[in-house]
This record gives structure tokens, sequence and C-alpha cells, in this order.
DNA sequence: AACACCTATGTTACACGTAACATTTTGTTG
DNA sequence: CAACAAAATGTTACGTGTAACATAGGTGTT
């Protein structure tokens, strides 16, 4: 590492102390206007930079927060990401990110890693962590934020809807629609998945049907949800209707109803999950559940800035709810 | 900030000094085995957390690279860091992620972002900077990579491929299957898109025909695809064949042509960009250049990281060149 | 002229893990 | 058991921005 220009070069070169350089940048009303010029003048042709290290030393804020988020090359995450960095830019705090891929092997390892730089806070998209997480996580006496879905045993705060009882009513809407044999098709076996699985079967059950189920543990995608639909079609007697985890899998089982020459929705009603522009643009478009990322990143980053400021929260848990595409991949 | 353990905090505890916990975590071969086994009780039950900061501070290397990406839904730059992790992850180095949206001010605050956190090195996804951005990089004194493309004026060290060259060759090659017809799909005019746009061009004269281009400035997406071929059909005497600018608005723009009766490759030949597994779940398969995203990603972490150790490169410029899905779309 | 008060700048101390060197303890061998 | 080597632990100093307090110089008021 070559030595940066530090405060104290730039005082230095002046012939003035740190001390004021230091409030050139954090309140430079104090400055004489004749020194805020000068040392305006050193910074610029010095390039100077700010280094955060001492001030992670002292216990200030560091003015951070962590986000974790599975994956990098899914919409879902990055309309959050965009809705947590709306309030983050406005409160001048900056974001570190980490993705875990899925696994939470991953994510206690990049928890760890964000930790080590002192985050004031925390956004974690999923709600399945291993022990030593949970540990750290108390240990680091910091506001944590779960989104996207409502966990069973919250670590502190949670931002997110409900996905079985989204599941249980898009199902519903499916059958109230005239269809009865309604298969669900699953990718990626995570808790989101399991969950909508539990309110796609209470929608049946409830309606005095059976369900029925195709999955793959593999991650969701077009090819999958061809596959999938293919499955349903050789393994079930009669599939009038399906129930897709998500937006993926629902285009990919729709590319393939063009290819087969079945007719959506009149063959088969097609529901999708997380409303992705992609479900818009086929034909017919797709209805899908709308879960509100960008307003749940909002949500989240407002209610964790707000505990950092030392505002006590109006409540620990906020479900955002959900609602439909204008799709006509139903009836 | 609460007050989380120490090293200082484990050490009293147990009546022995901060430094032999520390060489417990840095090299505990060095710690009496039954000190070892005291040490590592009181640091499982305070949950110890390990502090940057100090390391920060010192001038030791910090163990940890940024990396900047445009964009947070997209598969390649998803495997690109897919890539970067491998190494990084062999060499225990850390990553510090931002991304940027495509623009250059924003990448400007985010690097200024991850030089405040002293990393040791730097790979960014985009070539075109603000003087500022040059100026830091330089200032900060660390290895850069600019990866993806081959930059005019490299800040330090380039990993990527030639898109006018894999544009030419690939348009060259919808000659060569008797598209004589050839319309440039583009959207968010970014420099990659201008490059392919100048591949494509060249491909046409050289063969003495004439290059066509719809373009939109929205961001990519199968929608804009849809519009855009509607566009192309609507402006132009004869299409045969499009050159899209990446995969999402070749399979939009095939979409279209299902939608539309337009047979592929027969009525139209299809050429996408990037190698994305989607193209391939379409039927026919979509022909699209394959970028080495993820070798790009490795090669990148390989050089950058052997330069902090201090090895110098043997090359500042490394073409990876690129290759093509084995599609239907084209004859 | 004396005092209060303000402005601009300076001084001091602090946060904490670790490299480098120093010291103590343990182990080994003739 | 003396003597030395090796292992284990301790001591010291370091890096750098900033909060809190201190000081110097100037202005204004009575």
């Amino acid at each position: 590492m070559t030595n940066r220009a530090s405060l104290q070069d730039i005082a230095d070169q002046l012939g003035i102390t740190k001390m004021t350089v230091s409030r050139y940048f954090r309140s430079p009303e104090k400055v004489a206007p004749a020194t805020r010029e000068k040392i305006a003048q050193a910074v610029k042709h010095s390039g100077y930079i700010h280094n955060r290290a001492p001030a992670l030393m002292s216990r200030a804020l560091s003015r951070t927060i962590g986000v974790v988020i599975p994956s990098l090359s899914n919409q879902v995450f990055s309309a959050l990401v965009d809705g947590i960095e709306t309030i983050t830019n406005a409160e001048s705090f900056d974001i570190l990110l980490a993705h875990s891929g899925y696994d939470p092997k991953v994510e206690e390892r990049k928890i760890e890693m964000l930790l080590s730089y002192q985050v004031d806070g925390m956004i974690l998209c999923e709600t399945e962590h291993t022990d030593r997480t949970r540990t750290m996580l108390k240990q680091a006496g910091i506001p944590v934020v779960e989104c996207m879905e409502l966990p069973e045993a919250p670590i502190d705060m949670v931002v997110g809807l409900d996905h079985k009882a989204a599941a249980f009513n898009a199902v519903t809407r499916m059958i109230a629609s005239n269809k009865q044999h309604i298969v669900y098709l699953a990718a990626r076996l995570d808790r989101r998945t399991m969950l909508r699985q539990q309110g796609y079967e209470q929608a049946m059950w409830e309606a005095g049907l059976t369900p029925q189920t195709v999955a793959t543990p593999f991650q969701s995608s077009f090819s999958q949800g061809m596959k999938l639909l293919q499955q349903a079609l050789d393994t079930f007697d009669r599939v009038d209707g399906i129930f897709c985890t998500n937006d993926d899998l629902a285009v990919g089982a729709m590319q393939f109803c063009k290819n087969e020459g079945i007719r959506v929705p009149d063959d088969l009603a097609v529901m999708g999950y997380n409303g992705l522009d992609i479900g818009l643009t086929m034909q017919p478009k797709l209805t899908s559940v709308v879960t509100p990322r960008q307003a749940i990143g909002i949500k989240s980053a407002r209610l964790l800035i707000d505990v950092i400021n030392g505002k006590a929260p109006s409540d620990k848990l906020f479900d955002l709810g959900f609602s439909y595409t204008a799709g006509e991949s139903l009836s």
C-alpha cells in the first residue's frame, strides 16, 4: 500500500494542524474563508480520499449498513436494494453489499465480514440462519431487519409479506375462475417455496380439491418451467391450471404451452409469483402475485435508520401485503 | 454502538494479554494447547467478532478488494462475481461489492466509498469514468482491473474481450448463412452497445450491405425486444435477420415472432449476445455470442491478487475472446 | 479600560489489533 | 544439573480522524 495523503500531510503542507483540515470536511463553516480556500486547493491537488478506519475504531456510528441478498441476478433483490438506497442516499448512509447464494453458511461468512467493518445495522433477505449467525448478530448489538417474509423466530425486526397467505389467496382466485385441477410448480425448495406450497395446499383442501405438486431441487429457470409443466402433464390425468412458485417457471411453462399448442388460459390457467416485467411481455400477459419489493426495501431501511438514530420503532413486524398484475393468463 | 467484546475483554477474562488472544486467531499453532482451549471457550462464550478497523489503520493489506458492477439483476455480472469469488475465497480475500446503475457519477461515489475502506485493489466493469474517479484511483495507488471490454484509455490493467470484433464476427456469420437484410437491435446506448454496432456496421459494409439500426435508450428487456422488432419490421422494407445487442432483446424478439407466426430462422434469423441460459430454452434455441464472463472474473481476480502480492503481471491486457451457443436461430 | 463573548485554531487523548522485539517458562541434552 | 534451545507469553509502539476541551486574538459594550 502506497502512502495515500493523510489529513496530516495536507496540514503540514499549509502549516496548520490536521484538526482544521478535519473541520474543513466535517463543518466547513467553522473554518475561516481564507483558510478554507487554501485547504480546498491542497485537497484537490493531493487527491485526498477520506479514510474511514479511525472512525471505525472509535465507537462513533459508521453510518453504514450491511445488506445481504441471496442472488445477484434476480430482479426481486435488485428492486429491494433500489428501495433501500432511496433511503440510505437521503440519509447519507452507505451500504455494504454481499450475496449468499441462498446458502446459510455463506450468509454466515458474509455477515461476519460485514460486522468486522462495524456496520451500524443489517438487512437480511433470508430467514434461515445458522446458530452462529444468530449469536454473532446478538453479540454485535446492532438492529437487524429480516425482509421479504415473516419468519417464525425473528432475530429483531421484520418487513415482508405472508407468502402462505398470498399463495392461498392466489390459488383461491384460480379456483374461483372455475379451475379444479391445479398443480403447484416448485423449484429450489427453500422456505419461501414451502410456504407458498402450504398456502396452495390449504386453498385446495378448503375447496375440496386434491393438491398435486411437481418440484425440482434445481434453481428456477425458464427451462425448468418447461420441464416441470411437461412432467405435470405426464404425471396427472387432468391439469387445467398451474400455480408457479415464481415468474421464471411461469414464463417457461407458458413458452411450453405456445410450443405445444396449449391455449392459455382456456386449456390451462397460469398464475405466476413476483410480478416481474417479463410476465407482462407474454401473450397473454401473465397474471402474477406482486410482491412489493421496492416498498419493502424502503420500509426496511427507514426502520433500520430510525432505530440506529435512537428512535423506538412503532412495531417490530410490518406486513406489506401483495397484489396482482393485470394479467390475462387466468381466465 | 454497544460495546462488542474486544480482544482485551477476552484476555482480561483469562488473565492473559490480548496479544496471545490475537495469536490464537492469526497463528493458533503458536499458542499452547491448554491456552488455546481456554481461549476457544471464552471466544465462543463472548461471541467475539473480529474488528477490522485497527488493521485498516496500519499500512498492512486489508485483504479486501472492491468490485463495482453496473447492475444487480444481470446474469452477466453475477457470473463475473462468481468467477471473482472462486479466486478470492481460495486466497482468503474478501470482496466489497457496489453497483453503479451504469452511471459514472454513481460509480465515482461508490469507488470513493470503497477506497475509504482501504481496499487493496479494485475491479471495475465499466470503462467510462469521471475525471475524479481516475484521479482518485491514481492517488490511491492500488492496482485496478477494468473488465468486460478493452478500453481505449485503460486506468491500469484490463481483462475482457473485443466487442466490436465479436459483433463483426457474428454478423459476418449471419451474412454467410445467406441473410442480407440484417437489422441491429440496440438498447441502453452505452459503450458496449456502440462497439457492437460498429462491428455490425463494418461487417455489413464489407459485405456490400447497408446497416440499419433500431434503438431505444431504455434498459434492455423482453418487452423492448418485442417493440424493437416490431419497429424494425415497420420501418424497413425487408428484414431477414436481426442482430440483438443482448439476449434479453433477442428472446423478446423471438417471442414476438412466435406471436406473429414469423418462422425462425427461415423468415428471420436471430443472433443474440451473451449466451444466457434463457436463450437455450427457446424453440428454436437462440444462437448467441458467448462472452466468457466467469473466466473474466477468474482472470481479473487472479491478476489483481498477484499484483497485490507483489508479482509483476506478464501483461496489462488480456483478451479472452468469445464463442457461440449451439443455437438454431440462425439457419 | 475592563469585561464578556465570539471566532478561529490548536492540544490532547482515544479507539484496538498486531508486528517486532523482549522476556519468561519449559524442555532437552551431555 | 548446568546450559542452551525452543516454546510460550508479554511489552511497546503504531496508525489517523475527531470529540472535547483549551487558548489566542479580536470585537463590542458599558
